[in-house]
DNA sequence: ATGTCGAAGAATCTTCGA
């Protein structure tokens, strides 16, 4: 029996929260991950993503920015809330799968510094932030294959298009915040020191463009299509050998008041 | 490609973050 798993950064749970319900009455995932919810935990949505069939929920939130949440239709068990680069800031969430298809299953939830628009971390705080992060997320043993169950999954916005055709125009982006060269050899390793296989790449090979995000400023995002492959689905190679098929829900972007980025969901086949 | 969003505090706009 397969398990459907969802990762979105919706911008603002309150806000979209007709969105989500609308998202998740078409594709219905048995779990949802969110970012940038933006809110603090006791004004979460709660009735509503219930009313969704959720009936569990791990909520990571603070007040105003960033902010996770996993939704499930099945029991969540062993709930942490990591706080990296000596940072208290709302950005991960992690849970166990208590029953179900993929029962023990562990999942994290990641929203990674987007890191400022300067990519020099001697000149801007933010993106020194981010690489800091991202250094800590290597070396966090909770991260490494076999650490805790075998069976693991890690989404979330990780804000960085690591491969050439996971942005419109690598050349044109090489400068740019989320596609630098730093970035994309960080996040590489933080793959391969936590022996993660990139669902997305696993089936979809490159030169084959992939994207999540297109960006708000875009006059016409669609025409444009000026996007960037931010946010990810990763498989412990215990989860990676029954993976089925994973689908961009890209009609969301062209939502009203849509977010800017879109949902990945994920079959796994346990 | 410097445009568009959202939250929040003070107010019907400004600032910050993305």
């Amino acid at each position: 029996m397969p398990l459907t798993i969802a990762t979105w950064n919706i911008n603002s749970v309150r806000l979209r929260i007709d969105t989500v319900a609308r998202f998740v009455e078409a594709y219905r995932p048995d779990v949802l991950c969110l970012q940038e919810t933006k809110c603090m935990d006791g004004q979460f949505p709660l009735a509503d993503v219930k009313r969704m069939g959720f009936d569990h929920v791990a909520i990571h939130g603070q007040k105003g920015y960033h902010g996770v949440a996993v939704l499930s239709r099945y029991g969540l068990a062993e709930v942490d809330r990591k706080g990296f680069v000596g940072k208290q800031d709302a950005r991960h969430i992690a849970v166990s799968l208590a029953d179900g298809p993929a029962a023990g299953t562990r999942i994290h939830n990641f929203y990674v510094p987007a890191g400022g628009d300067e990519p020099d971390p001697a000149i801007n705080e933010k993106f020194a932030h981010k690489l800091g992060f991202l250094d800590e997320m290597e070396a966090w043993e909770a991260l490494r294959v076999g650490a805790g169950s075998s069976k693991a999954v890690l989404v979330g916005d990780l804000n960085i298009a690591p491969f050439e055709h996971d942005v419109w125009s690598s050349r044109q982006l090489r400068n740019v915040v989320s596609h630098t060269p730093v970035e994309r050899q960080r996040l590489t390793e933080v793959a391969k020191a936590g022996g993660w296989v990139d669902m997305m790449r696993e089936l979809t090979p490159e030169p084959e463009k992939l994207y999540t995000w297109w960006s708000y400023r875009a006059a016409d995002w669609a025409a444009a299509n000026k996007g960037r492959r931010l946010d990810h689905i990763w498989l412990s190679p215990a989860l990676a050998a029954g993976m089925g098929g994973f689908q961009i829900a890209k009609e969301t972007r062209g939502w009203d008041k849509p977010s800017d980025h879109v949902p990945v969901i994920a079959t796994l086949n346990l």
